[in-house]
RNA sequence: GCGCCCGUAGCCCAACUGGCAGAGGCAUACGGUUUAGGUCCGUACCAGCGUGAGUUCGAAUCUCACCGGGCGCACCA
């Protein structure tokens, strides 16, 4: 191609995608490890779930992550951005009922369509890292690590009412119970069952969770700090004695958590959470039948009618009485619904005069309010010190031997089995003779069977494992004789909550992870994903990496430093949905824009954690702009490496200026200002080149380059082929960051604001380095400010040199 | 109910530790280039920073109140 035809020749994105994409599949140039002696950084994006081709918001997080890990890249990291699959799931699970099929094949399909979507759209993902949780490889070590937390005393099997989603057929941890009471995935309405489930003991963790967290503040966002924190709900009080009068005569004791010990004196009855099993133990005989038959009102009741604040109060008298252990008097034993079973010790004591919901209590059934503090206590000028009293009152507790400080937490364990298939079987056998009995590591990992397809997927209540018979009949691998394997599958976070220590590692097969490569890599210094998972994901994996950390596997506690939130792509305002027919479809948007103005348009849109209305940005005008850079590169006459010392020096300030900026927004998130500045640059180069020093220049060249490699960060197909254009081999994604020269950060001259009254009334065009005493002489010496201050000596003078005098007349 | 965040041109958004309100884009209008243009180049239009008060020589930036929008938690004792 002649030069002259190289000038004219139309920017076409698809042409371009598909010259660059086996160039640097032949390059490889993202792969992890190679760089000898240089400082390693982990970026890592949340792995998709592949439940059809890439969206809208895919495209989104993979453009913002990609940002940060092209940077690294260009600055000379070592950088390891892996990517894998979240492959285990209900969806696939869904489609294989409804296709006669089996699981693995919507997955593995999916998988393959998502990766080439990815590949397309040029993200810097180093593929030899790549793994999906559903395969036997990976959910083997996700098998051995349940088994270690067993081991530890970190997972056991309790009784308990759960949480059951009546649509998916299988119980739920908290966290995935919306706080509308319905199903995080489904949306159906959540009710509860008494069933016997393994649970992981994350409430062991709950401080170190609350302290981690501290540390994280000012590098997470401070709406996921905010979450977690107010989720493990931490709450200090007192655990204070009650002794019962039971009515046959006998007593028992009875602990109640109260965050107001100093208000004791004003606990004029007791209420027990109606669901808890101690109400229906020290029922007053004549009172049980009532007791009943509130307890299965109370049942019936959905968790939607629970959760309504504004329900009126009910509950029944038990016919007992507890000793108040301050006043000695006998208060009244109530059982109520307003009282939670499994939080603190589901039993209160009621202070109606200093707590709203035991005062509506108190005032539906007539019970006595007594108040500890006056009103002027509470409000007046002095108002008592809170905290003081109930220290005073824990001590004097603490005396008597009635009570004691404590902390309680919001946070339940974590509920992991899970009655459906596509998930990792849960590695115990139930034996007759023995109990539970963990698979010997040597038979993991215990696979899914691969033979069962469409109805027998179908929930039944059950897993659809257990009715298998030759996979649930086993031997017991301790005494030989007959046993079951358990049935349940793990919840498909505990698979996610250690995905990203597998990456370093991904073939390993004799431990889940390489402790060594972790400690080289971990942990994650920029990790990147939606904020629907600020206390799912983002809690389960921090709990994880304690443990491990805890037991010698990791020399880190928290997995990740740094995490950034993107928002979501909305559309006229709305939440894209079929619904609302206002779904955009990527794959449209690629065909139409191509990837580079996609990217260019997710990454220009605004903050990253702020939503992005696809109505109120321009893929065009993204488009346009590419083209215009691209242009850039064909104007450039100058050979390579031409002496950029001799270069016009206004637009070398732009450039290098450009380039010390953008370092410093890279460090803070404001991509879309990455963008903007570089679009400055793009214009004052179009300036220099038309009207200014001529595209001979060599500081045309040295724009341009730098142009190429900042657009490498957003824009890769674009960025490539303007590199070629300027001469140089690929890849512009490992050219590497131009080095700024501080020379040319400074101007010659700044111009000085001279106000009077806070009012600009001259300007002064002075060295950068002029002293304040200088600046304020030429100030002062301002013809307009002479003639406007006519000859009264200013009463103050405030000089900010170089940039501003302000004259108090 | 408790807590947090945010309000800058018609729209999306910038503005380092308080220091000239506007960097970038979209949209609109006009002019030029062009065989044509939904191209390119150029020009113009547009807010006094949600409202009110305070601190300060000086406030988009700090403080308080209010209005508007968003988010988290929510019968958690």
């Amino acid at each position: 191609m002649t030069q002259e035809q190289q000038e004219t020749a139309a920017y076409d994105a698809t042409e371009l995608q598909e010259k660059w994409r086996p160039v640097w599949e032949r390059l490889d140039p993202f792969k992890a490890g190679l760089r000898e002696g240089a400082e390693k950084r982990y970026a890592l994006t949340m792995f998709p779930y592949p439940s059809g081709d890439l969206h809208m918001g895919h495209a989104e997080v993979m453009a913002l992550h990609d940002v940060i890990a092209r940077y690294w890249w260009q600055r000379g990291y070592d950088v390891l951005n892996p990517i894998g699959w979240d492959s285990f799931g209900l969806p696939a699970e869904n489609a294989a009922i409804k296709r006669n099929e089996h699981p693995a094949q919507f997955t593995y399909a999916n998988i393959e369509v998502q990766a080439e979507s990815f590949k397309r759209y040029g993200v810097s993902f180093d593929w030899s890292t790549r793994l999906h949780t559903s395969d036997p490889e990976y959910y083997r070590w996700t098998q051995w690590l349940f088994l270690k937390f067993r081991e530890w005393g970190l997972a056991y099997r309790k009784n308990s009412p759960v949480n059951w989603c009546p649509n998916d057929q299988t119980v739920l941890a908290n966290e995935q119970v919306l706080a509308d009471g319905t199903c995080e995935r489904c949306g159906a309405v959540v009710t509860k069952k008494e069933l016997t489930q393994w649970y992981f003991k994350i409430t062991d963790y709950a401080q170190r969770l609350l302290d981690g967290i501290d540390r994280l503040e000012g590098s997470w966002p401070e709406r996921v700090v905010h979450s977690q924190r107010n989720w493990i709900g931490r709450s200090e009080g007192a655990h204070v004695d009650f002794v019962l009068q039971l009515a046959d005569g006998s007593q028992r004791t009875v602990t109640v958590f109260t965050t107001r010990p100093d208000t004791l004196s004003g606990a004029t009855f007791m209420v027990i959470a109606a669901d808890a099993a101690l109400a229906s133990e020290v029922v007053a005989p004549g009172r049980a039948g009532e007791l009943a038959s509130y307890l299965e009102e109370v049942r019936k009741a959905s968790d939607i009618d629970r959760l309504a604040t504004d329900r009126p109060k009910t509950g029944i008298d038990l016919g007992i009485t507890a000793t108040n252990p301050l006043t000695g008097e006998q208060i009244p034993v109530w059982a109520a619904d307003y009282v939670l079973a499994d939080y603190g010790t589901g039993a209160i004591m009621a202070v109606p005069a200093h707590d709203d919901r035991d005062r509506e209590f108190a005032e539906v059934f007539g019970l006595p309010i007594v108040p500890v503090y006056t009103e002027s206590d509470d409000e007046g000028d002095q108002p008592y010190d809170k905290a003081a009293e109930v220290a005073a009152a824990i001590a004097k507790l603490e005396a008597a031997g009635t009570g004691q400080r404590t902390v309680n937490y919001r946070l339940r364990d974590w509920l992991l089995s899970r009655q459906r298939f596509w998930g990792a079987p849960i590695p115990i056998i139930h034996c007759e003779a023995c109990g539970e009995v963990a698979v010997p590591e040597s038979e993991l990992p215990v696979r899914l069977p691969d033979d069962v397809r469409g109805e027998e997927l179908k929930p039944k209540g059950s897993s659809p494992l257990a009715a298998i018979a030759e996979w649930v009949n086993v031997e017991c691998p301790q005494c030989g004789g007959p046993a079951k394997r358990d049935s349940d599958t793990m919840d498909t976070f505990v698979d996610s909550s250690w995905y990203y220590l597998r990456y370093v590692s991904p073939k390993l097969d004799t431990a889940p992870f390489d402790v060594e490569l972790m400690r080289e890599w971990g942990p994650i210094d920029q990790y990147v994903g939606g904020v629907e998972h600020a206390v799912l994901h983002l809690l389960y994996s921090r709990f994880f990496t304690k443990v491990l950390h805890d037991h010698g596997y990791l020399d880190f506690e928290e997995p990740f430093s740094r995490l950034m939130s993107q928002g979501v792509v909305i559309n006229q305002g709305k939440k894209m949905s079929k619904s609302l027919g206002n779904g955009v479809n990527l794959g449209d948007q690629l065909d139409e824009y191509g990837v580079d103005a996609v990217r260019l348009t997710l990454v220009f849109a605004g903050p990253p954690e702020d939503n992005i209305d696809w109505a109120d940005v321009s893929p065009a005008g993204s488009l346009r702009f590419l083209q215009r850079a691209w242009r850039l590169a064909g104007d450039v006459t100058s050979a390579p490496g031409a002496p950029v010392a001799e270069g016009d020096v206004a637009l070398r300030r732009a450039t290098h200026k450009t380039l010390h900026e953008v370092e410093h927004l890279m460090e803070t998130y404001r991509f879309n200002v990455v963008v903007a500045r570089t679009m400055e640059l793009v214009n004052a180069t179009r300036k220099a080149i038309d009207t200014g020093c001529g595209p001979a220049d060599p500081a045309v060249r040295e724009a341009v380059e730098a142009i190429a490699i900042l657009l490498s960060l957003v824009a890769p197909y674009t960025a490539e082929e303007m590199w070629e254009r300027l001469g140089h081999e690929p890849t512009v994604a490992r050219a590497g960051w131009p080095v700024v020269e501080d020379a040319l950060l400074v101007d010659d001259t700044v111009t000085a604001v001279v106000q009077v009254a806070g009012k600009v009334r001259a300007r002064l065009e002075v060295p950068p380095a002029i002293t304040e005493a200088d600046l304020e002489a030429a100030a002062l010496a301002d013809p307009a400010i002479v003639a406007l201050l006519d000859g009264a000596a200013p009463k103050k003078v405030i000089v900010r040199a170089p940039k501003l005098v302000n004259i108090v007349p």
